[in-house]
DNA sequence: GTCCGCATGTAACTTGTTACATGATTTA
DNA sequence: TAAATCATGTAACAAGTTACATGCGGAC
């Protein structure tokens, strides 16, 4: 599963994390982390300290072990899966024929106008945060490097949408 | 799930259907594919003969009923999640400062491998099955636009591999 | 007085993967 | 004689989603 355990943090502010800047590469809700960060710790690779608070339940501040930070090393070194797309709006295009083609188009501009505003929000982030990528090393070179993936499947998708409604809209009857 | 019971088939049929063109862009495994004709079965949607063979088992031709013809235009007409990226790769990019930077590049380099040879398949499919795009129209036409997301995707993903290469390589201590 | 943020969890369900099992025919 | 192709399935597991539950403090 995931490991960014890689500061401490307790798994609400993990949470965080996935909503804000990784979520864009990889989901998880709440559940998924309060479970993963069990199976961690039976597994000995993250320790916790419960902190005690006013009122509110105990805070459980999760921070790698040892073997936990050798553990991430060999995953970080292993080999991925390459990546395989996985997307339902090109299995429905593919049978849009079985449906009204203003629809799909509809559909395809949705798509578009959620796509555009992705990328608005990526190439915001790149311009503040990054304004000189020549300069960057270590994790904030990498956290760029993949920001920049994801403006590139962004700006593929969008090209993509872009060229689906034209040919879409072209074949149609009265227009 | 899945409605490619478009043309009556075996469950076998549409394994191969998913392992050839479509499976680029959404693949099940047998298990999942009959699991599903149980199941659409059960709901009605499709119906099937069995037409038993000479030493092998019987095989079971699925025909979509007319409700799954209901269905599945409901389905192409009824809106989609947009696609959400999920890329273990990023995640271990982002993650790379806890490992060796010359194997996190070679890793990179045998993405960029597979990318680079999915991408020249798909272009040889293009220009074998698709060479006057302008012509098409229908099923062929919504085949060839899925075609050429995927490879927008391969080629984006393609230079990203570029990218991120030259960015670590230049990096890297002595060179 | 109701919603939002902090903070954690259980339970049930759906989806997807892996392993195992059968059994004949054709190809190398 | 070993493999690949055709053709179907069961069982167990892993991963991911959705719903439900608790409970305080602060903002509107």
């Amino acid at each position: 599963m995931v490991s960014l355990a890689e500061r401490p943090g307790t798994g609400y502010e993990i949470g965080q994390q996935f909503t804000r800047s990784i979520g864009h590469f990889w989901s998880a809700t709440h559940q998924q982390i309060y479970r993963t960060l069990k199976k961690l710790h039976t597994e000995g690779l993250v320790t916790f300290e419960s902190v005690p608070q006013d009122g509110r339940p105990d805070k459980k501040v999760y921070q790698l072990s040892d073997s936990g930070r050798k553990a991430l090393r060999e995953w970080v070194e292993s080999p991925v899966e390459p990546y395989h797309l996985r997307d339902e709006l090109s299995v429905k295009l593919r049978a849009a024929e079985h449906g009204d083609p203003r629809v799909i188009i509809e559909e395809m501009r949705r798509h578009r106008e959620i796509h555009t505003a992705r990328l608005r929000l990526y190439q915001e982030f790149e311009k503040d945060d990054y304004p000189d990528p020549s300069v960057l090393t270590g994790r904030r070179l990498n956290q760029y490097l993949v920001l920049r993936g994801g403006i590139a499947v962004q700006t593929a998708f969008l090209d993509w949408c872009d060229e689906v409604i034209d040919a879409l809209q072209a074949r149609l009857p009265h227009n």
